[in-house]
DNA sequence: AAACAGATCTACT
DNA sequence: GTAGATCTGTTTT
C-alpha cells in the first residue's frame, strides 16, 4: 500500500475530503488518544489570502512549506493550538485544518486534559481537539507517517452524500469559497460562525448542501 | 526591543 | 444564539 505522504500529495480541494473519517492518535507516556476526523478545512497555500503561506514563508509557516504527511501546528489567541495535515506537492504549502473529530480512544486521558463537559464537545473545535489529543507547538513538523503520532486514513474514502462543504471559518477574507467540509449526521462538527463582514444568512447557519453554491 | 494580529473558546441570556 | 475577553508568538522596526 501507498506511503502517507503519496495519498496526500494530491490538490488540497481534493485531500481535503478523504481526511474525513480518518483517525490521528497520540501515544504519550499518559497513555493514547485517538480522534476521528469529522470536520476539515482546505488552506490553498501562496494563492489564499486566509492561509498563513500568504505572505511567502516564514520561520513559523516553513512546515507548510515541505513534505506532505507532516503537521503544521500554529498557535493563536494567547492560549490555543490548531494543527494542520500538510499537503499537496513539496513546495505548494498546502495544508487541511483539523477542525472536528470525535474521541475514539482514551477518553478519560482526553477528559482529563479537557476538563469537564460533554464528551462530544472533547474535540469538537481545531482548539479542542489539539487540547484533547495533547498536541502543543513541539509537534509542529512531526511526520504522521509513524511515529508516536500518527495518522491512518480510511480504507475507502465517503461517499459524497456524506459530505457537506460550506465556507471555511472565522476568515477576515476569501470566506466565499467552501472549502470547508464535514460529515452529516455527526454531533462532533463544530458550530458555524459566519465572518465577521459577511451578511447573515436568511435562513438557520450550519446547513450546507452537497454541491450548494 | 515593541507592536501587531489572531483558521478561538467559554460563559452567559 | 450572542456577546465578550483574552494572551502569547510572530513579525517588523
Amino acid at each position: 500500500m501507498p506511503g502517507l505522504a503519496d495519498r496526500l500529495a494530491g490538490p488540497v480541494l481534493e485531500v481535503a475530503p478523504t481526511l474525513l473519517g480518518a483517525v490521528l492518535r497520540h501515544e504519550t507516556p499518559q497513555g493514547a488518544v485517538a480522534v476521528r476526523l469529522t470536520e476539515v478545512e482546505a488552506y490553498a497555500g501562496e494563492q489564499d489570502p486566509g492561509s498563513h503561506a500568504y505572505r511567502g514563508p516564514t520561520k513559523r509557516n516553513e512546515v507548510m512549506f515541505g513534505a506532505p504527511g507532516r503537521l503544521y501546528v500554529y498557535f493563536t489567541y494567547g492560549m490555543h493550538y490548531c494543527c494542520n495535515v500538510v499537503v499537496g506537492e513539496t513546495g505548494h504549502a498546502s495544508a487541511v485544518l483539523l477542525r472536528a473529530g470525535e474521541v475514539v480512544e482514551g477518553t478519560d486521558l482526553a477528559r482529563e486534559r479537557r476538563g469537564n463537559g460533554p464528551d462530544r464537545d472533547l474535540a469538537r473545535g481545531p482548539a479542542r481537539l489539539c487540547q484533547a489529543l495533547g498536541i502543543d507547538l513541539r509537534h509542529n513538523g512531526s511526520d504522521l507517517g509513524e511515529g508516536a503520532l500518527a495518522l491512518t486514513l480510511p480504507e475507502a474514502p465517503h461517499h459524497l452524500e456524506e459530505v457537506l462543504t460550506g465556507p471555511r471559518v472565522g476568515l477576515r477574507h476569501a470566506a466565499d469559497h467552501p472549502w470547508r467540509f464535514w460529515l452529516a449526521d455527526e454531533p462532533t462538527v463544530s458550530v458555524y460562525r459566519p465572518a465577521k463582514r459577511l451578511s447573515a444568512e436568511p435562513r438557520g447557519p450550519g446547513r450546507g448542501r452537497p454541491g450548494a453554491p
